[in-house]
DNA sequence: CAGGTATCTGAACAATGCTCAGATTATGCG
DNA sequence: CGCATAATCTGAGCATTGTTCAGATACCTG
């Protein structure tokens, strides 16, 4: 909005686009080292940049990381609508598969990148301070949540869901892949539990479903400082693709 | 072990028993403002005493906080169990009304003490660095992981569990408290999405359960550091009883 | 009372978040 | 094109933090 500036990659004085540079740059230390070891002066230098540069596109380092962590969210949502593709249709059996689809690929996700998911739910992207940004683009778009919302429309729509289940759902559900999720990072879990507790939640839902022992489903890498690039929509693709062969380390 | 200092309130040189007192002052920050911003040098001065002679007492400021952890740890399954007093007996009805009251507690204690339970749950408790000290704790002896499985072995024994369910009943169980929980410590769901959760599972479990709105169960009160002292046991019980009137702002 | 040990102090170091005056570049207007 | 204005970045600097270490102080055992 405020900067015409042309999408240049970088260059001496003026970078180029600094800001969408901060948040690659800060997104992969979170992601390597977690949300609290990351800071502002290390973010700068590995940019090539001063440290008070930081400060004329973020406030504060809580408005980077927050920023990041709004970022992450809309990743999250992505990973699950590309996953979703597989499973198109409106049989009972589509739908009963693309809700199943929906919690792992969210917990997946959490698993991949524990750093990153920690920071979308920590104090940093939900506390007092922060809020007023989140609120919005948490409560009332929450992208995941939607998600969520039309696969039991659907799998309800299918005849798939008992009607004295019905009216919450949606929180259970929620509740439940979030759970796991994060008492898997938490190691309260092994991580496998994901899926004794999606069929656990399908059969809650459905009556009866037949057991899906563990799928070789592959995991979202984990992405190192080595892949560094300056087009935050460029690497976002490449790490949701889970096309590449899983190295979590 | 070490000390075998009796129980001397304070002194002038020598504090008596700062280790007890620390543990006791970092909790009340922690809980104030969250564990992020406690900082060893304020928790030493605000017991009059020298930044450095904390680290007689605890290596790391990683170690001082998951010790806390640790203890908060242990007081969400104290709650649990005195509430659980309440609904004695062998019936259907008490042992639903048990399993209940176990994760309404659960959610109700993260609702009083939003920051003492993400502690519990943030990577400071977590991390490979002091995993080696919780690990034992969380997996093992993991006491509100134990209440929940000891809780549903008696609601299966009364023969309110489905067997379809049984196998798995605790990783979803565990899974949609916990999940709700912190959900609602995100403002990702409203406060009193405990009630149609707690329904929903129970409905899960059991077939059919009558509605409970909401009930005006007491909150925990949240504690400030008004009500400073040394002696952790006194003041958890303090805390930890559920007979104040709530006043949680 | 003497000596050893646990405990605490005080000063210090490196790193961090953040601010601010000023240098440097881009941009829009004539 | 030339210039003024705004945007962007630097560099030095301040306050605070986590942590260390030599040495002072108090307790405890013999």
């Amino acid at each position: 909005m405020a900067h015409t500036q042309s999408q240049v990659g970088k260059a001496g004085y003026h970078h180029g686009d600094l800001e969408a540079a901060l948040l690659a740059q800060a997104r992969i230390f979170v992601a390597e080292q977690g949300a609290d070891k990351v800071s502002m002066r290390e973010v700068a230098a590995s940019l090539g940049v001063s440290p008070s540069a930081v400060y004329h596109h973020f406030s504060d380092r809580i408005a980077l990381l927050s920023a990041v962590g709004r970022i992450v969210f809309d990743d999250i949502a992505d990973f699950q609508e590309s996953a979703l593709l597989a499973h198109p249709g409106k049989s009972l059996a589509a739908a009963s598969a693309r809700l199943r689809t929906l919690g792992l690929a969210y917990v997946e996700f959490a698993q991949a990148n524990p750093h990153l998911f920690r920071l979308c739910f920590g104090p940093l992207c939900v506390d007092p301070v922060a809020a007023a940004d989140m609120e919005g683009a948490l409560r009332k778009e929450n992208r995941a949540w939607n998600l969520l919302v039309t696969g039991l429309d659907e799998l309800a729509a299918a005849g798939g869901v008992d009607p004295k289940i019905r009216p919450n759902a949606e929180i259970m559900v929620w509740s439940a892949i979030h759970g796991v999720a994060t008492l898997i990072l938490d190691g309260l879990l092994p991580p496998d539990a994901v899926y004794p507790l999606l069929d656990t939640v399908s059969i809650s839902l459905m009556g009866q479903v037949k057991k899906t022992a563990a799928p070789p489903s592959k995991l979202l890498p984990q992405l190192t400082s080595d892949e560094v690039d300056y087009d935050r929509d460029d690497r976002r693709d490449r790490e949701i693709a889970a096309d590449k062969p899983p190295h979590h380390g």
